[in-house]
DNA sequence: ACTGTTGTGTTCGGTATCGCACACAATTGC
DNA sequence: GCAATTGTGTGCGATACCGAACACAACAGT
């Protein structure tokens, strides 16, 4: 193939398509920018595209009858924006919001209707996608039943850490603390507490996790239960079909 | 059609599909009786049959470390018990228990593999379900964050209304303790408030909405949010494909 | 009638989180 | 260099929920 362009494919759902699929993807493929704060989706709205991160990441938010939200899902690189697309529905039940800027790829959903329906490989992906989702959603309601501020916050940092693929990362306590769905006081306790145990530091914004392996002890097992189960999806699936058309991969 | 039977459908997913295609799946559904308590899955083990319950419903745990669960979302008449099979995966993220006995459908999973790759409609069906489910735990995870034992309990109650279909069923303190995952004496409070606000009576197990309206002002709006999506959804779709194939609807 | 089991009510001290308010430090914009 | 904005630290009383323990009432089995 001379003359074929280098590609590179950091959204690993994308990357887990046989390269045959991947091909006719590409030219409606557009990529874009996501910048911090940037709202994909409001609630219960239209969807108009579908987004497949690579290096960054985006929080889906559920509101109360009193306004306030809280974060259920955090979705990176191996995931999709537009999961209720797979399902048949057009309007998203979450707020979306851009949490870590970076590039996407991104699909009009005519043609991601298109697309999926055309493809069984992408349908495979985006289906097993939708599955580990449910399972972090449901995951984070028995978090927020159980766990202490400092433990979902722990968690929080390093499905972030994760999902940047990097120990440093830029989140405010206040943002934070909106996330969490708490008090910033409680971001803020708990936070030098994490610093007083030299797991992380931390200043004006800005996160560097010191002790990974601390920060998960620190963490409740909600973090190691929904990790485990990404890994192991991922490792039956993508492995097998596309050695090597991918990084390595760190979740 | 001389000497056709005349079914009843009462599980209103089976209900919305063409008669066509519920005709097809009629030899291979197996009608089962479903007793309090049952556990239909374990959570990570493999899935062995999709349930449709009649008049029946269940519950969707999730555990954390510690070994205490939380109730992620109840479904009853209105839905299937086994999403992920729809998605791609056979094993179970969730224990099932059966929260309100009464019969169901059921379906071999490789029968279920089958009808429903051979079935638009049945797909259509099933992923609108798991749609809603979706928007149910994620509603729960914000609900467990933001609101107190005694709306969350109502919230509980008027779910559980809508899928006996009845002012009156069954359950004790400390099972509803284990649902909502508190103590059971902030649900034995909880309750005996709500009593003399006169919305219910209970008794040993039994409980009785007196005032329908009165506990949806009490409970948290998340009860309310839940309701019209599954209400629109559900108008949208069954009603204009299926007039009059089951009974008024009251979700 | 008696006994064991199950369901419910109540109390106690301790803790996590709430809301609100104020202080201060670091950064940005002019 | 100064002012405004943004990010972080701290204190205070109130409340919801925790774990544990005990008391009692309704029901079931013998």
């Amino acid at each position: 193939m001379p003359g074929a362009k280098k590609v590179v494919v950091p959204n690993r759902l994308l990357g887990a398509l046989p390269r045959k699929e991947y091909q006719k993807l590409l030219p409606i493929l557009e990529p874009v920018n996501l910048t911090f704060g940037e709202i994909l989706y409001e609630s219960q709205t239209q969807i108009r595209h579908v987004y497949f991160p690579n290096d960054c990441f985006v929080s889906m938010l559920t509101t109360v009858d009193t306004g306030r939200a809280a974060e259920v899902g955090l979705i990176g690189s191996e995931g999709m924006i537009g999961v209720p697309m797979a399902l048949g529905v057009a309007v998203s039940p979450f707020r979306a919001v851009v949490q870590g800027g970076g590039t996407a790829m991104r699909l009009k959903t005519g043609d991601f209707r298109r697309s999926f329906s055309n493809s069984a490989a992408l349908k495979r992906e985006v289906f097993l996608f939708t599955h580990l989702l449910m399972i972090q959603i449901a995951q984070t309601a028995a978090c927020n039943r159980f766990h202490v501020v400092g433990q979902r916050m722990a968690r929080w940092m390093l499905m972030t850490r994760d999902r940047v693929n990097s120990n440093e990362f830029r989140i405010t306590q206040e943002f934070l603390a909106l996330m969490l769905g708490v008090r910033r006081v409680g971001v803020s306790a708990a936070m030098s507490d994490l610093r007083e145990r030299n797991l992380i530091i931390y200043s004006r914004g800005t996160i560097t996790i010191l002790d990974h392996e601390g920060l998960v002890a620190l963490a409740c097992g909600c973090y190691k239960t929904v990790k485990d189960i990404y890994t192991e999806a991922q490792a039956k699936n993508g492995n097998t079909r596309t050695p090597g058309s991918h990084p390595p991969n760190p979740m």
